[in-house]
DNA sequence: TTGTAGGCGTTATCAT
DNA sequence: ATGATAACGCCTACAA
């Protein structure tokens, strides 16, 4: 409270006690008297004494205060990711700074350094699309920043991990598809250098050939800024049904993508599922509501934020650096609904 | 950057100056000579030296940080707003702590507490939908925090507030309606005590009367929870369509009660607009993609943002404190699609 | 032009 | 059991 805030020394004038006692004595130190105690106790009670956190920061250089840097809080899967961070945060004492890069590695370096120079004591990090180095974030955790990154993590970098089962999940989403009757599925994904559309590609593609359905690389496609771009969507998507054979299925790789490539079916007037089914990763809560309603791989967001920040947490409060680095993997549901019915 | 952080003692030390020397060379004093400053420059360049804000705050009293208070930032309502809010604080050198009320009034006076005890600078907040005692906030106004309301604000306190000509909305939407053939609109709105909800309310009655359509009292409904609650919601419908005379259309106050009419509906097999119209308010970036697509009266977020955070910076930084405060009113905008569509 | 000292709020260390 | 002092990093009034 910084408005007239009363601190110890107001307390210790007021008591005619030092500033010594009067901590001490805030902090139950049993070198103090019960009364003189109780007397000060009574006093700050009273006054609604509350230490200065700016204060105790510098003296103890730790802020209490996590960051967070996720591309856009407006997306359904981080803002439910950063509501699992919170509810241990708080429980926990800890502030979280939430920052977004909005996809730009330029903007993920700013935040990076805001974050460092207001004594963040850990990160939470999941990479934006544009980012390929990873020098900042190798600089930080060189010099002592606990990270953790969840979801678009960064394999160069040694700690923990909380990650998607993003193979099984797209298996699963594969698999149901040509299990519906579909043969020329796409697949749309984010860009092709991250980690998460390895995983997705790697589970789209075995599971046709678990299903002797032949992989054609003509229906793989990559979106660089992960949908955020719509322009570039409808390039990319423009491009795959100029082909002579053309898909009967598309599985998109993230909630953007999945809503652009539903409003480009549905500006070309193509029925859903009728011309051409959908499957997509997708945390909205709306899915069910969209016409036609949206078959999903739905992801663990809150519990990923959660472990994501017990994980952090773990490594700030340790009384030593621990080499032993956890990868977790949470799994995606797969939730069926109309867009893709199994074809006639 | 609280690891290994270079200070300005150390570059003092390294270059045989004083603190004092090197602290004023850095911030360009003209009681330095050129020299000094050069010296001193290249090397804090060179060693990427960056001045701790958590000691100047407990200098200077003040955080260079903004505190911002809403229910939910999965709310893409929220959400632009927020972003709005960013676009100006970064641009003037301002961090933006976020804090989630969950439209609890217990959270947000912890958060409240929270962020005071951060020492921030100014507070931006849209009042949780529970809130009805506003002690904890006059507290915070009275002792000299800068405060701006946006949205949901609190009359009884006098400071800046950006608000939506929520009745101008309203009455477009209604209109609309009417003039679409539709003839007993339901109006549902959140909780009725609401600043928000009394303007939403007094544009669809206006409406109404400019229009000679009877008001029926029956037809006006409240969610106290705003929608948060589905089980609320439901009950209200159930309520309202449980009447001799139904509805012919639905006007909702906000956008998840927006979204859960329309759930309402389809799990009651009800057809948009043929059995029942909906017209809501929403911020959705998917109105569009919905089923059927939905007519909504959309509302500047990012500029309510961008205009809250104006003001707020400009009371953080006045010399002397500005009694004149703006009541600054944003219009709403209606985007009509397939929900409202003409009655045959 | 540069240096010294004190203070922002707190706590740890070392007296008393 | 309590107090004085120094320190965290920075800035500034005052000295030199």
């Amino acid at each position: 409270m910084r408005f007239e805030a009363i601190t110890i020394k107001d307390i210790a004038t007021a008591l005619g006690l030092s500033t010594s006692t009067v901590s001490r004595a805030l902090r139950d130190s049993h070198e103090i008297s019960v009364e003189t105690k109780k007397l000060v106790r009574a006093y700050a009670e009273e006054h609604n004494y509350r230490p200065n956190p700016i204060a105790l920061s510098l003296k103890e250089k730790r802020s209490r205060s996590i960051g967070v840097v996720v591309c856009e809080i407006a997306n359904s899967f981080f803002s439910q990711i950063i509501n699992g961070i919170e509810s241990i945060a708080y429980d926990r004492g800890y502030n979280v700074i939430i920052s977004q890069s909005h996809e730009s590695y330029k903007r993920e370096v700013i935040d990076l350094n805001y974050l460092a120079s207001r004594s963040i004591d850990g990160l939470l990090i999941s990479v934006s699309m544009e980012t390929t180095n990873f020098d900042h974030l190798k600089s930080l955790h060189n010099k002592g920043l606990p990270i953790v990154f969840f979801d678009r993590v960064v394999d160069e970098i040694d700690t923990h991990k909380v990650i998607i089962d993003n193979s099984t999940g797209a298996y699963n989403a594969t698999v149901h598809l040509i299990e519906n009757g579909f043969k020329r599925i796409a697949n749309i994904n984010i860009s092709e250098h991250s980690f998460i559309a390895q995983g997705r590609l790697s589970g789209y593609k075995k599971a046709l050939q678990d299903h002797n359905v032949p992989i054609d690389e003509k229906l793989i496609r990559y979106c660089e800024h992960g949908g955020q771009d719509y322009a570039e969507l409808e390039r990319e998507m423009d491009a795959l049904f100029a082909q002579k054979k053309k898909p009967d299925a598309v599985f998109a790789g993230s909630d953007t993508m999945t809503m652009g490539i539903l409003r480009y079916f549905k500006s070309r007037k193509m029925r859903i599922p009728e011309d051409i089914a959908l499957v997509g990763f997708s945390n909205s809560e709306n899915a069910d509501l969209l016409q036609p309603a949206l078959t999903v791989i739905k992801q663990p967001a809150f519990e990923m934020g959660k472990k994501a920040t017990e994980l952090l947490l773990k490594v700030i409060e340790a009384k030593r650096p621990d080499k032993d680095f956890e990868n977790f993997v949470l799994p995606a549901e797969l939730v069926v609904r109309e867009s893709s019915e199994r074809k006639k």
